[in-house]
DNA sequence: CCTTTATCCTAGTAATCCTATAGGATTAAT
DNA sequence: ATTAATCCTATAGGATTACTAGGATAAAGG
């Protein structure tokens, strides 16, 4: 399950692309998505640092998209707002970590499994962009 | 990411399933597949509770599988260990419930993404079962 | 210049969930 | 009896989640 925050994250940036290169104030993105205006403040912080969205302060400011929504792909706005795609981090390529119960990857019998969600997760990912939500 | 009591719940149901048809006491599931003793013992109470695992009480006791591993599906463990299949539960085929902040699930821009994730997940789990993981 | 309307940024907090343990009751074999 | 198991409820403590507070900063417009 998704945090809300990854929900709430996709949600305005799907606002965002669809209301064509106006600059949004977080107050109306808030309103028409139904989040709390001080949770959104910090989440469109978060993508406006990792590259997805640039802002404007003061009055008439607001967020806007960097890039055309069809180049923003879920697989990279997943990983900044919700972490690993993988079920577990020793199969994570972005975010791997060792287990710590687990002496030997190669004959862990969980492995295959999660590599196959893991892999079915990303290819959904890989291949939606923000364009597909509007 | 999956929990840990689910990742110890599928390593130790592999567990029993390689050890044909033995009893297996908590104590050596725990030691084999380095899982705390109590936390493990606290997940195959669900786990019998739930019809995958019997057991016997007193010496020589332990757990044991139910039914052939073949007939065991992934799907079903992941509901019971895990929860929901489904990224959020506006989609969830049996753990259902309404998104507070979404008026209408039918427009709901993500709605869509999250079905296929969710078909997605539950198309590795439905072909799945413990026998693969032997 | 002052007011208004924005974002920026650091903290902090309350609630929930996760991980794990305690400890005694019950059951069965020897 | 003793020993070795599961059964079961409760709960501690830590981590994470979902927010909120509050002031700093910036820009537009009268």
């Amino acid at each position: 399950m998704i945090s809300k925050k990854t929900k709430y994250g996709l949600k305005a940036l799907t606002y965002i692309a669809r209301q064509d290169d106006k600059m949004l104030p977080i107050s109306s993105i808030a309103k028409s998505e139904n989040i709390p205006h001080k949770f959104l403040e910090s989440i469109l912080l978060v993508l406006r640092k990792s590259g997805f969205l640039g802002s404007k302060k003061g009055k008439g400011g607001g967020y806007y998209l960097l890039k055309e929504a069809s180049d923003i792909y879920m697989v990279d706005i997943m990983r900044i707002l919700e972490g690993p795609i993988a079920p577990v981090a020793c199969v994570s390529l972005n975010y791997y970590e060792k287990c710590d119960d687990c002496p030997d990857e190669s004959t862990c019998s969980l492995n295959k499994l999660m590599v196959q969600v893991r892999d079915a997760n990303l290819n959904v990912f890989r291949n939606t962009t923000l364009e597909d939500l509007k």
